[in-house]
Parts: structure tokens; C-alpha cells; sequence
DNA sequence: TGTTTAACATACCAACTGGTTGGTACCTAA
DNA sequence: TTAGGTACCAACCAGTTGGTATGTTAAACA
């Protein structure tokens, strides 16, 4: 498979290492899924050896698990934190979740490699080979990104009626399902710029469906 | 064990033998990945042996490639079809489009399992799996999606000039990048309302960008 | 009817898989 | 100084993998 070492002056480091594992897996399995991902793969490009690999984790589940969970905690404070700066940035709730959204279309203009993809999108086409505790990580991250967006429309809704009646909590799904798909396209296609014009899109629709009429 | 053999004649239809291989295989592939799916798990469901799996494959990624041809034609066909009867049901483009929209969820509200998913999403993924061959068919698929809502786009927008400017590219891929995603999410959250909610949501948002003000 | 050939089945293999073993180098605490 | 745990390594193991070599059988011809 990748054997590409990224060689690492041996520190004897158990945190950094742990990382490394999981970057290094993380990688492979946006590229070749998690059941393709040999750890041999893994620890070939870590630079260490089976034995550190099965010292940090006690089985290949054991890393899709730590994965999940590490994913997880990246995203929602990610979420938490566009969340806050928005807040401070605006005070209308309706240019709030601009603001949100146009942060996020900041971050993902910003990325010089292609976009890797969703580590949640692969494990969730592979589902079948990961533990109950690995996929609760996955569901509960869906319902804290409709949770958190609900609640701000709700608040945009009531300063700003919609044009139309709409469902909310499926209107807080477009986010995840957008953005995930968006992920999609662009492995497909290959083009960068896919996410943030997705983002710009939004922004429109969400505008449109506030104010539908220009305000002067 | 079965020592007489009371069996049925084996059906010598090698068009149905193949067919049923790949019905198999993507049925398995949704739940594990490519990668994880192994060719003794397809031989097994579909109730052959390997010799006759490597008759009608040369190899696995034969398989793969097979699949990916299979699906992409069978979306296409879909995707014209419901153009076709959209432009049939309807006048205004506009009408069209939310007719075209209201019938993928009404064949989405049909279906009665779990919804398994999109084998390209899957493969795309896996990407590293699969040769430059199978790849360009999902890339090509993209672009039909793509053409196809943007033409229509262009035509609605000659009616009904847009509340706000619009990139008619973007817009034509949220109808793919919103499907893929929404496929991921009712994958993760096993509801599988999800889908028909996306579409009534992608509807309004159409209309409220076209049509701002409800005409009488 | 006999012959050929496509459509399978059976038995097997080399390479690879996740995981284990026994060991070594290093750090820390007593 | 030393005892013991942590971090890591090299070699190995049993089971599984995609793939093959060689049969067998049914159907399509001649």
C-alpha cells in the first residue's frame, strides 16, 4: 500500500506517538477506507513496528474507536467555537448564522491540501465493521450539529419570519448533509473551490429565506 | 452431508448468475466498504462458488468496475426518466423542477427498507481502491447531475429571475451534494424520513428563491 | 447422436491479515 | 543503586485473502 514514512526523530514520546498512530490511520482511511487499512499500512508510515501498535491500542476496534472519538471532539469544538465567534461578531441572529457559515467558508478556503473528507462519511459506508460504541460517536455528533443550528434558527426565526413555512430541524440537517456532501463531490471531482462556494450558496438561500425582500 | 442431490437443477442462466453476483456485492459493499467485502461473502450470499464468481469476473476490482458501470447507467436512466415525466406534468420550469424534486420524494417515501445508501459515495471513500477507469465513471455521473439541473436552472431563471444572484453551478450540485449527504445522515441516524423531509425542504427553498412573493 | 463449449464446482496456494510472543532500552521512584 | 513499569522492537503465528488449476455438467450445436 503507502509506504511512505514520515520519518520522525525517535523521541521517545508515548503522547506524540499515539497521535501519530492516529493521524497516520486517519489518512490512510480517507484514501482507502478503514477495512483496507492494514495496521502494517499504519505503522509503515508512522515509522513504528506491530508492537508499538498493539502497545497503544489493544485492537485494530480499538483505534476506529479512539478515531470516532477524537474526530468527534475536533468537530464539536470546532462547532462550539464558529458558534461563539459569531455570536460576537453579529447581533442579529440572521447575520449571526451568516457569519457562521461565512467562517466556516473562511476555514475551508484556507485549506492548501485537497479536502480529505469526513472521517464519519467513511466509517458510516463501512458501519457494519465497527462496535455499537463507535457508532453512537457518529449519531450523537449528527444531533449536536442539528441541536446547535435549530436552536439558532429558531432565534433567527423569531426576529425574522421566514417567507415560507419550513421545517427547522430539517433545515439544521441541510448543514451536515450539505457540507457532507459536498465532501463527496469533491473527492469526486476533485475541485477545491466546491465547499466554499457550497457555503456561499447557503448564505444566499438562508438570506432569501429570511428577508425574501431586500431591506433599502 | 448431503449426500443425494435433491437440489433443483442449477439455473444455467449465467445473464441472471451475474446479475445476482452484483446485487450481492453492492448489497454488501453498503454495509462493509469494498475493501472489507470479500469475494467468499459474495460467492456465499449468492449462493456460489468462487470458481463461478472468476468465471463471470476475472478479479475483484473487474467486480468493482462492473458495479460502477451498472449503478451509473441505472441512476442516469432514473435521473432522465424523471426529467422526461417532470417536463411532461409540468409547463412552467419552475413547475418542472419542483415536479422533478416531488418525484424523487415520493420514490424515496416508497421505498420500505432502510435506505442502504450510495455505492459511489462508498467507493469514492475507498478511492485508492479502485482504478483510473472505475473512477471516471463517478466523476462523469457528477457531471450529468450537474448538466442536466443546470440547464433546467437556466431555463427556470429565464421565467423567474432569482430573489438574489445565484451561481447556477453551485446550485445544480446541491442537488447532488444534498442527496449524498442526506444519504450519510440516514445511514448514521437510520431515520428514514430523512430524505423525503430534504426534498420538501429543497423544494421551498426553490420556490422562495424564485418566486420571493407568492403570486396571489 | 456425438462433440464442443460455456457455466459452473472442488481443491488448493502464496501472500497477507490482525494479533502475540519474548525480549530490550529507557525513565522514574525508592 | 536498583527495582519495576513504560515504550518499543523483531520474529513469529494461525487464519484469511484474492486468485488458480483442474475437474464436472449441462446445453448448444454438427
Amino acid at each position: 500500500m503507502n509506504a511512505t514514512k514520515l520519518d520522525v526523530p525517535r523521541s521517545r514520546d508515548p503522547e506524540r506517538t499515539r497521535e501519530r498512530i492516529l493521524d497516520c490511520a486517519q489518512a490512510l482511511i480517507l484514501d482507502h477506507g478503514f477495512g483496507a487499512t492494514t495496521v502494517d499500512a499504519v505503522t509503515g508510515r508512522a515509522g513504528i513496528t506491530k508492537g508499538a501498535f498493539f502497545h497503544h491500542f489493544p485492537s485494530k476496534s480499538d483505534l476506529g474507536r479512539a478515531l470516532a472519538h477524537r474526530y468527534a471532539e475536533l468537530d464539536e469544538e470546532h462547532l462550539r467555537e464558529n458558534m461563539a465567534r459569531a455570536a460576537k461578531l453579529a447581533t442579529d441572529p440572521l447575520q449571526q448564522l451568516l457569519v457562521f457559515v461565512g467562517l466556516y467558508e473562511e476555514q475551508f478556503a484556507a485549506l492548501d491540501q485537497p479536502f480529505p473528507g469526513c472521517l464519519f462519511a467513511s466509517f458510516i459506508y463501512e458501519n457494519k465493521l465497527f462496535d455499537e460504541d463507535t457508532l453512537v460517536v457518529l449519531r450523537r455528533n449528527a444531533l449536536v450539529w442539528r441541536a446547535a443550528l435549530r436552536a439558532q434558527l429558531e432565534a433567527v426565526a423569531a426576529v425574522h419570519p421566514p417567507g415560507r413555512p419550513v421545517d427547522f430541524d430539517s433545515l439544521a440537517d441541510l448543514f451536515y448533509a450539505l457540507t457532507e456532501g459536498t465532501f463527496v463531490m469533491t473527492k469526486t471531482l476533485g475541485d477545491r473551490s466546491l465547499l466554499v462556494r457550497q457555503c456561499q450558496l447557503m448564505r444566499t438561500l438562508l438570506e432569501q429565506l429570511f428577508t425574501p425582500a431586500l431591506a433599502g
